[in-house]
DNA sequence: GCATTTCCGG
């Protein structure tokens, strides 16, 4: 019986499945049931088919519940939108006297990284230290990135050279951390340094020189990777496009286009977004259009429309963009900040003073705050008008 | 049983 629902709920993909299901457990009187209502929440708290919310809600219905469950769900906030709530949940576990392992910290670590809060990563450290987990490679590799991550770059040194045992996730969280701080001679150093790489080294520094500029490097190292490295995954890809698009480089983006095609790399959403950008950029419109149309009925996202929508109004294809604006709306996509920047640049190219006013008014409609680059923009529609 | 590292649009 137990075995049978835990094959039903790997196999649930949907948030009305997994309700379902989670009514199901309650009918049968199985809530209580530690293996069942593990599986469920961290289903609930974890995958696409829940919601952190709804995976807290359920843990707060466990009798209770062990390190796994209070894990699940510290791990689940540390990913969500608010990633104090990691730390609100990591209180009452220790007031509730269960103690941390070593997958709590990491994912402690995660919250703090993705707050910039050095501070509370700090004192997550000082925990794990203290409950003797000085020498977890996991926990001190979590604690590296973490440091990195908020530009603590000699902390992040420090536990580095404190470990005993490296490993090669250690050498890529100093190694993308020099990266993310800018410092691209130093993450050259430990790239050179390191004892092995893989394909995450590789992707790290390439990514690196994109960030900082430098994107004829980025591609140099690229080729050197094709002939003395692992092969390129789709992460790499989206790097090395991001360089092509800077550079306008439309031979060599196909032939990176092509390095997917050829080595069967997952079409991710964000590889399809780097590619329509890339040949936007690069002013091959219709294969932007290619990509960007691609398999019908798949996933799109903001970030896509975006690309494609700025893509047609950098090229003065203003009314394509406004077009493909509606036509967003109707695929119940919700526009951003970014998505009206667009909108308004196209306006730029085509004169339309009434549509920007309308645009710059959407925008303050639907809770967002313009920022200077919408109002550069509009000084932009403006001046090109004629108006003062 | 949960695991740390690389990536998208201005």
């Amino acid at each position: 019986m137990f075995q049978a629902l835990i094959n039903v709920l790997v196999k649930c993909k949907s948030f009305s499945e997994l309700k379902q299901i989670h009514a199901l457990v309650i009918t049968f009187g199985l809530r209580h049931e530690s293996p069942i209502s593990s599986k469920l929440l961290s289903l609930a708290a974890l995958s696409g088919a829940g919601n952190i919310d709804y995976g807290y809600r359920l843990f707060s219905t466990l009798p209770a519940p062990r390190v796994f469950d209070w894990n699940t769900v510290i791990r689940g906030y540390s990913i969500s939108k608010n990633p104090n709530k990691s730390f609100s949940v990591f209180i009452k576990m220790l007031r509730a006297g269960v103690f941390p392992d070593y997958l709590t910290y990491p994912f402690l670590a995660k919250a703090s990284a993705r707050l910039l809060k050095p501070e509370l990563g700090g004192l997550i450290h000082g925990h794990a230290l203290k409950n003797g987990f000085q020498l977890d490679k996991f926990i001190n590799n979590s604690l590296i990135h973490m440091y990195a991550s908020c530009h603590d770059i000699v902390y992040a040194s420090r536990v580095f050279d404190e470990m005993p045992m490296k490993n090669i996730v250690s050498w890529n969280a100093m190694l993308d951390g020099y990266a993310k701080c800018g410092d691209m001679a130093s993450a050259r150093q430990v790239f050179d340094l390191m004892p092995q790489r893989d394909v995450v080294s590789w992707s790290c520094l390439i990514d690196g020189y994109v960030k900082n500029g430098d994107h004829k490097e980025a591609l140099a190292i690229f080729e050197e990777m094709l002939v003395l490295g692992p092969k390129a995954n789709e992460v790499t890809m989206v790097s090395v496009l991001c360089a092509c698009a800077h550079l306008g480089a439309l031979d060599q983006g196909r032939s990176m286009h092509c390095y997917v095609m050829d080595n069967g790399l997952p079409m991710t959403l964000v590889l399809r977004t780097s590619l329509v950008d890339m040949y936007a950029k690069c002013g091959a419109i219709e294969e932007a259009l290619y990509v960007f149309r691609g398999v019908s009925n798949g996933k799109t996202d903001v970030l896509l429309w975006n690309a494609m929508i700025g893509g047609l109004a950098i090229h003065g294809l203003v009314n394509e963009s406004l077009e493909l604006f509606t036509e967003m709306q109707i695929a119940g996509i919700v526009p951003d900040e970014i998505t009206y920047l667009c909108l308004l640049s196209a306006c730029a190219h085509g004169g339309l003073v009434k549509e920007a006013w309308y645009f710059f008014e959407c925008l303050g409609k639907h809770g967002m705050t313009p920022k200077s680059e919408h109002y550069a923009c509009m000084v932009d529609v403006l001046a090109r008008a004629g108006q003062k």
